[in-house]
RNA sequence: GGAGGGGUGCCGGAGUGGUUAAUCGGAGCAGUCUGUAAAAUUGCCGCCCGGAAGGGCUACGUAGGUUCGAAUCCUACCCCCUCCA
C-alpha cells in the first residue's frame, strides 16, 4: 500500500467514525475487523412494503456507500417475510399481506432509489424467502426456544404497548428473531440501521453467538428529524424528502425545515467538509448571514446530490422566483375550463367543476373555505367567487403553491 | 373455563336518549406577518346543493330492534385489554 492510500484511508476512516453517528456496537472490535483486510459483509435490510426512500434513510445509506469506498460488500436483504409481518415499530400492529408481484415491484422501485447512493457493483441482493420458505415448524420452534418473552418484552416498544395495555401479537415478536436469523445467514460482520434498530440488530448479534458465529457489529446512525422539525422523518407524517421528488419540492422541502435544523442536515445528509460546516455554524450564531442564504446552500447541495448543479440552480430560481418575490412559475399545468364568451377575448368560467375533478382542492367545500380565506388569485388579485372573468392564457393561483394556466374550452 | 373493562372522526380523547357533524388537544389547510424558518395572530377542518340564511345525505366496531327521535337503550355477532384458572 503506499502512502497516498494510507492518506486517503485515514481521511475516510475520520469521515465514518466521526459524522452521522449515532452508536456503533462495538467500536473497538469493529476498527480491528476493518484492519484485518478481509472484505466485511455488510448486512443491511429493508422491508418491500414501504418501498420509498427518503432523506432520513439516506444517513444510512451514505454510511454504507463510505464502507463501500473501503472496499466492503454491501449485502441487501430483502425482507419479503417481515413485510408481512410489519415492524412493530408502527403503531398499527396488522398490516395487509403483500402479494408476490406487489413485493417484486416495490423491491424494483426500492432498488432504482438504493443504487442512487450505494454502490451497485459491491452489493449483493438476497431475498429472506431463499431461506424462510424453507422453514417449518421444527426450525421455528428452535428458532424461539433461544429467547424469552422477558428479553423481547426489554424492547422499548414492545414494553410501552405492554404497560399501556395496547396488543402485540406473537407474530410481531417473531420480526426481530427474523431479522436477527438473516445476520446468520448471510454471516454478517457488520449491521447498519437507524437508533431505532437497535434492538432487533442486538438480537441479530446474539442469536450468531448462540449459533457459534462472530457476532456482528451495529452500526448504527441518527434518525433524521423530519420538515416539521420534531419528528423523525417518515413518509406516514409526511415530513419527509423523498429522494424521488423533483429538484423544486426538494428545493422547497429543505427551504421549510427549522434553522435549528440546519447544522444537523449538512452533517447527516451533505458531503460538505467538516470545516465548512463548523464556519456556517459559528455565522449562524454571531447572526452574520441570514440564515435563509445558509439554508439556501444547503437545499443547493441536496438537490445537486440526486439530480443535478443544473436542477439545483434552476430550483433555486424557481423558489426565489415564485416564494420570494411571489411571481408565477415558468411552467403552469394547462387546465381546459369550460367557458362562456361574453365579448372581446373575455370569458365566463366556473372553475370549481375543474379543480374538484383534477383534485387541485378536496371538494367543492373546500374549495369554498378557499375562497372565503381570500387564498384564490385570478392574474394576481383575490378572487370571491368561483365564476371568473378571464382570458384564454389566465393563471389561477390556489393555495400557495399550485398554479393553473386556464385553458378556455367553448362548449 | 370464570370475572370485569373497552371499541367514537387522520391520531389522542370527551360525550349515556333530542340543543351532537359530535367538547377538547395534536396533526393538517388557509389568511395576516415573513426568509415556504421560528414566534405571533385569525379562520377553516365529513360530503352535496346554496351568494348567504338554510337544507339534504353519510358517520360513533358489525347487523338488527325499541323510540316521534339513538353514538347514547335492547339483542346477536366480531374484535381488543386486564385479572383469576
Amino acid at each position: 500500500m503506499t502512502n497516498c492510500n494510507r492518506k486517503t484511508d485515514i481521511y475516510q476512516l475520520t469521515a465514518i467514525f466521526e459524522r452521522g453517528v449515532a452508536e456503533i456496537i462495538n467500536e473497538t472490535e469493529l476498527k480491528e475487523l476493518m484492519n484485518s483486510g478481509r472484505t466485511l459483509n455488510l448486512k443491511q435490510g429493508f422491508d418491500p412494503s414501504a418501498p420509498d426512500i427518503h432523506l432520513g434513510h439516506v444517513v444510512g445509506l451514505r454510511k454504507l456507500r463510505q464502507f463501500q469506498e473501503l472496499g466492503h460488500k454491501v449485502i441487501l436483504i430483502v425482507g419479503d417475510w417481515t413485510a408481512r409481518i410489519g415492524d412493530p415499530s408502527g403503531q398499527s400492529a396488522t398490516r395487509p399481506m403483500l402479494s408476490r408481484d406487489e413485493i417484486q415491484v416495490n423491491a424494483q422501485t426500492y432498488l432504482e432509489q438504493f443504487f442512487k447512493v450505494v454502490d451497485k457493483d459491491k452489493t449483493e441482493i438476497r431475498w429472506q424467502s431463499e431461506w424462510f420458505d424453507k422453514f417449518n415448524l421444527d426450525r421455528i420452534i428452535g428458532l424461539t426456544n433461544k429467547f424469552t418473552i422477558a428479553q423481547l418484552l426489554a424492547r422499548e416498544d414492545f414494553h410501552k404497548r405492554y404497560a399501556s395495555g395496547n396488543p402485540i401479537s406473537l407474530t410481531e415478536m417473531l420480526y426481530p428473531l427474523l431479522q436477527a436469523y438473516d445476520s446468520v445467514v448471510i454471516q454478517a460482520d457488520v449491521e447498519f440501521g437507524g437508533v431505532d434498530q437497535k434492538f432487533n440488530c442486538l438480537l441479530g448479534r446474539e442469536l450468531q453467538k448462540i449459533m457459534g458465529q462472530p457476532p456482528q457489529q451495529l452500526f448504527l446512525v441518527p434518525l433524521l428529524v423530519g420538515t416539521d422539525g420534531s419528528q423523525k422523518m417518515s413518509k406516514s407524517l409526511s415530513n419527509y424528502i423523498g429522494i424521488e421528488e423533483s429538484p423544486q419540492e426538494m428545493y422547497g422541502k429543505t427551504m421549510s425545515i427549522p434553522d435549528t435544523l440546519i447544522i444537523n442536515y449538512f452533517e447527516l445528509a451533505t458531503n460538505v467538509p467538516n470545516e465548512e460546516i463548523f464556519q456556517t455554524k459559528e455565522q449562524l450564531n454571531n447572526s452574520s448571514v441570514n440564515p435563509m442564504e445558509i439554508k439556501k446552500r444547503l437545499a443547493r447541495e441536496i438537490v445537486t446530490q440526486f439530480h443535478s448543479k443544473e436542477s439545483a440552480n434552476e430550483a433555486e430560481e424557481h423558489f426565489i422566483k415564485v416564494f420570494q418575490k411571489r411571481e408565477s412559475p415558468q411552467e403552469i399545468p394547462k387546465y381546459f375550463f369550460s367557458s362562456r364568451h361574453i365579448g372581446d377575448e373575455v370569458y365566463q368560467i366556473d372553475i370549481a367543476p375543474v379543480l374538484v375533478k383534477e383534485g387541485i382542492v378536496r371538494s367543492n367545500g373546500e374549495l369554498k373555505r378557499l375562497l372565503a380565506h381570500n387564498a384564490i388569485e385570478l392574474n394576481g388579485s383575490k378572487i370571491s367567487s368561483t365564476i371568473i372573468n378571464a382570458r384564454h392564457g389566465s393563471v389561477l393561483r390556489i393555495g400557495k403553491r399550485n398554479f393553473v394556466r386556464i385553458a378556455t374550452k367553448v362548449d
